[in-house]
DNA sequence: TATTACTTGTGAAATAAGTCACAATGTGAA
DNA sequence: TTCACATTGTGACTTATTTCACAAGTAATA
């Protein structure tokens, strides 16, 4: 809520990133860190890194470098992570496994609260810590959890009566690995992770180097 | 190879995605369309299409539009989707078995000729159709089968070495979904797809709305 | 055939993203 | 304390990307 700065989203993917890295660093037991040395481990330029942390509105001191807690808890703040927010995830495939499995692991700072399917024969169980409802559930269920996140892990040919669905719910963003683009509402944001695609790019760079 | 023309990371992720669009389009019998109705599936502007197809090399007729399949042609072409790559996945886990399941399913573009894996409970068995050897076997296999491209779904801790291993077995372009960037030569891509990255994302843009 | 209406392709302008380069400043050494 | 210097933060510049806007051109109609 309310922190005035934009951030592009450019940025907003390098902080996040940062952010892990500084994790990893402070758990070594490393308590500062050069821009330049960020920027050797997020793969870009000194210049990137400092200008990136601006819109933190954290200040290193020269010739010391950055406090990596500091550094961290100011991130955390500039990404608003007060409150832990619930993911709700649709589509309970492949994928959709390997997902709720990865998350509910080793992401402490996300949970995913439900997940959902039509298919009766994926319902009414749990995988990796996570319940497994019907579709037709799928309201109730967000509003009585406080869900606020969305993944859509269903073909293209329903992911976007999902994310209508969704969207009737009251999530506000939405992460959809389906390979079409979700038309949503101005106050709700959608955004894509396309596998294929991906490999279609590096199959393409691949084929000019 | 020789495509003198080169096309921005941009540009080249919308125009695997007006591809996309465009095969589903042609399956459904349209043959010919606009700027503004490739734009509006794509969502993105008529101008943004317009400027993105020049790559290709391909002219629309003014008042007639583009015709479905010459446009599908010539943005193959302009991908070298000549010779068909393959693809070398390293990580059999949860995510390495759904992207195997999904690959091998419904993509007939790509295949995924072999998998691998350092833990000897995951080897010696077929996933999806794709044959599971150890790590030990890398270099010969992907050498024997022509292999070009890499996935890699190991943790982050070692995403690093099996990164080098692919490079030094000679694959020209890397798709990545540890969450940590890896240093390959100039003369291999490495791409990354975040995942958890992209949820700290939303959850950003959630926070804000 | 001439006319109308609409769409394309692209130069030019606008916006966004990244890099440079340097004054300011705190640190550590003497 | 003073000095030398490595590092920060940021204004200015450069490069990349997107949007605008319109001349050129084609299909459909009369």
């Amino acid at each position: 809520m309310g922190n005035a700065r934009k951030i592009s989203m450019k940025t907003l993917e390098r902080i996040v990133l940062y952010k892990r890295i500084l994790g990893d660093l402070a758990a070594k037991g490393q308590k500062t860190l050069y821009s330049h040395q960020l920027a050797e481990l997020a793969h870009n330029s000194p210049a990137q890194v400092r200008r990136d942390l601006m819109i933190t509105g954290y200040s290193g001191t020269p010739r010391r470098g950055y406090t990596t807690e500091d550094l961290i808890k100011k991130i955390s703040v500039t990404l608003n992570e007060t409150a832990e927010q619930k993911i709700a995830l649709v589509g309970i495939g492949n994928l959709g496994r390997a997902i709720l499995a990865y998350f509910n692991y080793q992401q402490p700072s996300f949970s995913i609260a439900a997940a959902f399917d039509s298919d009766e024969t994926r319902v009414d169980r749990v995988i990796a810590g996570c319940r497994c409802y019907h579709l037709r559930e799928f309201e109730s269920k967000v509003k009585e959890l406080g869900v606020t996140l969305g993944i859509v892990t269903v073909p293209a040919s329903s992911a976007q009566t999902v994310a209508d669905m969704m969207v009737s719910a009251g999530i506000k963003a939405i992460l959809n690995f389906a390979p079409v683009p979700l038309k949503v509402p101005s106050n709700v944001f959608a955004d894509r992770i396309d596998i294929t695609m991906a490999l279609e790019k590096i199959a393409y760079l691949a084929s000019i180097k």
